[in-house]
DNA sequence: GATGAATGAGTATTCATTCAT
DNA sequence: CATGAATGAATACTCATTCAT
């Protein structure tokens, strides 16, 4: 904890998130990481013990941020429904404000079995949960019909955005802006599961 | 003669399909698909330049089959929203059906830079758009508000089944069937958007 | 020998010819060879054993022609100082003759202890031979003076032409023609030796 | 702290001129260097790009260190025709002291066009131009023939010089002392040129 | 803590050679 | 004899990680 406020920490955390977006995890190097960050290679080992532990600790952080902010954010919004719309325009906006960590959990924390799978991404599962209990709410206020499965709903809305945000990741022009796509995107889910 | 090529070709994909999948293909060694295959290491080369050849070649493989597949099942409905509810069930089906395939597709091939940013993906853009074009016969027929915009609902649509794929793949045992799943999910998909 | 009449075998060397000329020994595939040649990869294992012997049949094809050639025309000549100047002057000629071959001869046989360390060089001994004889007959005919010892007179004789053919191999124009340099380089020799 | 390094560097190309003369650049392997030089492979790494930079760098240092020498002994004679003789009796003396790098000069660098033909070898050009600046400088002082053309003469001394060398590598008796030889082929040539 | 030179395990790829057809 | 697909041994080079300073 003493380390997380250490500023060589932060630096190769950030270092990293650009060097992992440029060409993903496998082909980025501890070395470049270590010049990026402006420190020695060796520097790196004081801080993380193998190359995985950089990535595991950047989404960690990411995502504590992420998740941190949107719990905020949600908070404020007392009706479920609107909850959900705000989900989609912040959760856009994250991506489209941090494009190199988008990126990141995007493409590379999907990858190999050393990350999504035998990696278990607490952070992500709460991520979703979030959207699971706006929708549970939904349903004891009796505005989402009683047979929507939350566990189902919840990765339904989550893929929606995803995938738009992949799109937006991997595109250099937009054809959409943000608010347009969170509007509709919100609005098929919340059509699709309103009472 | 051209039988034998096949058959070392197909050897090889196939193989190569269950590698990748276990560790995905950074971690796979080209060694370790020739052994599946059950030929030496060199005889790859005879069929593929390179490692990240096998990868692209399978890819393409396995799409083309599925977008045919696709394609011909969809055909036989007439109605668009009925199109949508046998998308998402052929879909998951597919998954459920090609663990492997599924796995590499999902996990391998947005990777790193050389797949998902630079190699264009022609067949998944078809894939996608099968479902952009059912939207689109939707509004036409009056089934579908008019307001809906087909490059948003496809891709909200396609990430929504894909979101539940991945959660497939990565599990071991199944909470829902793929007969509630598909249909929960084109149901909120279709009210979201039915006019 | 049957062999050495035989139209693939001479095939073989020919093409041989061409790609170690063109990249070296070590560089040179024996399938580029075969397609040189225009005949399968295997078909060359039925007139060598190894890639090695290739280039050493090559050699010995190629020398034998040189000597008998030389040979032949040195008789021609009575005056041991004559055989000199003619000897000077057929050699650079048939380096200009034979680009290929001499640039195989110069810096692919000169090179690992395959061949000129282990492989006893037998018809260049007897190339050098030859300017040695002449030396000999020419001290026995006190034309050349007896303090010189041909062992020694050989050698610097054909290291002299050899220097000349390997800059003559190497470079893409000429700054001296054929004629003058035999002249020049006999010419050295002949008032160096002479009585 | 540069010693250090240079001190590896030296380590490195001392045991490369070792391997590269016991079987020929290609059939040398770097790992044999490495353990030669007493260090891990990935450190040759560190000093050279590529395995045939070591051959290029061993050939810059010792060519410029027999350069040097050669340049300093030349200076100490004034009149040209002591200079021939001085030049032919150090360069054999070179040779006989440094076998391991005349075989690999005499052998390996005359090889593949890696070198010989696209390595540009200023080093030697130099080396050949004292030759052709102390036949000038004769011509001027009148001692030898105005004829004589200092690009051929420089050739067909070094080549006689060198080809002397290579028997020396070759052989493992010598037959004749090199204080004999060094004699007999200056004198070979200082009578074939001299006025 | 910080450094960066050194390590050495790990692997894609090549290509001479074989042999079933 | 001829073929050319298949073989698999061989090796340059990379890069995460260590550790003496």
């Amino acid at each position: 904890m003493g380390q997380k406020n250490n500023n060589k920490y932060r630096k190769i955390i950030s270092a990293a998130t650009r060097v992992f977006a440029k060409n993903g995890f496998y082909k980025a190097k501890v070395s470049e990481i270590a010049k990026e960050a402006g420190i020695a290679d060796g520097t790196i080992y004081i801080y993380f013990k193998h190359k995985d532990d950089i990535l595991i600790a950047l989404f960690e952080e990411k995502m504590k941020e992420v998740l941190d902010n949107m719990k905020k954010q949600i908070r404020l919004e007392s009706d479920p429904l609107k909850k959900i719309q705000r989900f989609a325009l912040l959760h856009l906006k994250l991506i489209e404000d941090n494009k190199d960590m988008a990126e990141i959990i995007q493409i590379e924390l999907r990858q190999s079995s050393k990350f999504m799978k035998n990696y278990h991404n607490e952070k992500f599962v709460q991520y979703l949960d979030l959207i699971g209990d706006i929708i549970q709410e939904g349903k004891e206020k009796g505005l989402i019909r009683s047979d929507i499965i939350p566990g189902i709903g919840k990765r339904a809305f989550f893929g929606a955005l995803d995938e738009m945000s992949r799109f937006w990741v991997l595109s250099k022009r937009h054809k959409y802006d943000i608010e347009t796509v969170a509007k509709h995107i919100s609005n098929y889910f919340i059509n699709g599961i309103k009472s």
